[in-house]
DNA sequence: ATAAACCATACCAATTTTGTATGATTTATA
DNA sequence: TATAAATCATACAAAATTGGTATGGTTTAT
């Protein structure tokens, strides 16, 4: 399937969220603005920040900030960190395992083209270009 | 997620050998060069069909063939026969109820972008360019 | 010390996808 | 005209994925 997942989706919200933020925002505050439940803000957001687009700042008076520029940052990059790099990555000669077992077959060439293609279209739209 | 299902997969195989013959072939003898079983060609061939991808005759004797030549037929084009047109419309405005519902919607007006983005380059990949 | 906040993992429910089975209809041919 | 070859239509169960929540642990400002 191509279409966009819901968490992916919610992503996007809450990253347009944090770029109009100057200072830090925290999983309840982010929970609140975007009417989605705090155990779902703050599994997005563990995601993000194991994918350095977003930074974070434990402890009390912690939370989140933007760690990237939203002109900078692609609905690729977001789509891999949240719904894993299998959702989009185009069995590259340095993957791992997985993609070797595959190889010279034409399956993977089809995978490779097709897939190739949409991440190619999903790198050339940035956050900034989302946020309507 | 943003990947090709397995279906899809299955149906540009099948295509693809689809496009080296000249004449009709059979569920049985599209199953057996493929590997795959036949209920499941019967399954994918029934759905190329209503898309008027291939054409059928009935009967004894009868099968399948190309209805259109594999330089015109996108990767689009069969990934929304196979998986529905939900796993690739962009919501346009001469959509369906369903689309109505969240339209001036800040989703919508993403999913418009991404799903858009993602369908132009699908529609851009012909069966040609993936039948290596 | 305490409370605010992030971190990590595990888990279940809901949905979607895959794959198969069954029976009906059509048609070439002996 | 009976038979067999073949597509058509529907329904359904198993497997995989996704969505969402719960629980407990760790860090840090006050």
């Amino acid at each position: 399937m191509f279409k966009l997942s819901k968490m992916a989706d919610y992503s996007i919200v809450l990253l347009s969220r944090m770029s109009k933020a100057e200072d830090l925002l925290s999983t309840s505050e982010l929970a609140e603005e975007t009417q989605l439940s705090e155990a779902t803000v703050a599994k997005i957001m563990r995601l993000l920040v194991k994918a350095e687009i977003v930074s974070s700042i434990r402890g009390a008076q912690g939370g989140y900030r933007l760690a990237v520029l939203p002109e900078n940052l692609s609905a690729g990059d977001i789509i891999t960190a949240i719904d894993g790099p299998k959702a989009l990555t185009a069995c590259t000669d340095d993957g791992a395992g997985e993609c070797i077992l595959i190889k010279n077959s034409a399956m993977a060439m089809r995978l490779q083209k097709i897939n190739g293609a949409v991440k190619n279209a999903l790198h050339n739209i940035s956050l900034k270009d989302l946020y309507v």
